[in-house]
DNA sequence: TTCGAAAATGAAACGTGTTTCAATACCGGC
DNA sequence: GCCGGTATTGAAACACGTTTCATTTTCGAA
């Protein structure tokens, strides 16, 4: 029982309280009660609710790496290895609704503390996607090109923005999916050529 | 002084607030009080802090419009106007930091009520986009085809995503501009030939 | 002008994020 | 084993969004 096993349980509380009731009902004293610690405790690890959904998410971020990073998905065509990766992504989220949501939320809730996590996240999901690029992990050696880090960023954006379009209830996960493809297909245009 | 002069008038009280102190500063009992009204009143009109929030930003997406339609960014090159008009908004969005915060926290809260308004905005957005690429505004005759809309709606979600990073402090509004006319520059390779 | 419904008011109360603080428990070094 | 500092606790308090309600005001129709 020490402060990593604390905060451990604290995370696991808040995602589980998440998952029931969203955002509101991760209530703190709660998530405190269930963990079995002092309100004072879980505010010393976290500076505040926003800043402890965040950590919630890095967590659900590492589970999405196992998966994508274990079995690529597959695809002879760039186009099918993204759609491919955008579409478990998407319903990896969409699965656990009431918790992707809250966990946006807190992503998207601007405070200067979280930035960099905020940028992190970003980096993460570029490196999935130029992963699903390639079709493999890229290495030290062979470092993402220019070209693929341009796309990779881009369609970080456009995935983001549609699933903050999910989280606000004007697309369904399957709409999220469908426009992904959409813009890959843009952004896809002259790629094998200059590959 | 009849309804619609007190909600205008709760929604002046809200942004000068929201401009000084961002979005904590918009204390409703202070924008009750500054706008006259009593704090029963504000709720009659708006259904949450997020809602009066989202009613100021529709107020702000008019300004903008007007600014843009007067006068549609010039520029022979489809590129060029694409990148005058979100310069533009760029510019004016981060002119007010901490307003432009505060109604970005609001549009992205989640609050299934306001799906419908955050589904407008990105109309509007569309709208001025589409009016960017042709370098005048679509009439009824003259409806966006397929590949403007589809280009509009592309762009909209990356500008959306860049504004939300710089809110989130991750990018500067320099950065956003650039970032949006490096996804332009990608989104319009074949449009000329195209078009 | 009068009447009734709708709107507005003022004030209180509640829930929850956040802070504070004194008291206690823990833990590594002597 | 003892000591000092640090973490934890429990409880209280505060701020602010939100709700409630009894009372008063406004306003259009008869």
């Amino acid at each position: 029982m020490d402060q990593e096993d604390r905060a451990r349980r604290i995370v696991d509380s808040a995602v589980e309280l998440a998952e029931h009731g969203g955002f509101e009902a991760v209530r703190l004293r709660e998530v405190a009660a269930h963990a079995g610690v002092a309100l004072g405790t879980l505010y010393r690890r976290f500076r505040s609710k926003e800043d402890l959904l965040v950590a919630a998410l890095d967590r659900e971020m590492s589970g999405l790496e196992e998966v994508v990073f274990r079995k690529l998905p597959a695809g002879d065509e760039v186009l099918d290895r993204l759609i491919g990766l955008f579409t478990l992504i998407t319903r990896n989220f969409c699965s656990k609704p009431q918790l992707a949501r809250a966990l946006l939320k807190a992503l998207v809730s601007g405070h200067p503390e979280l930035a960099q996590q905020v940028a992190t996240f970003h980096e993460r999901l570029e490196r999935l996607i130029v992963a699903a690029l390639r079709g493999k992990q890229p290495t030290a050696e062979e470092p993402p090109t220019r070209a693929e880090r341009r796309l990779a960023w881009n369609m970080d954006l456009i995935w983001f923005a549609l699933i903050i379009s999910w989280s606000s209830g004007i697309r369904t996960p399957a709409g999220v999916i469908e426009h992904t493809r959409d813009a890959a297909q843009l952004m896809l245009e002259g790629w094998e050529e200059a590959a």
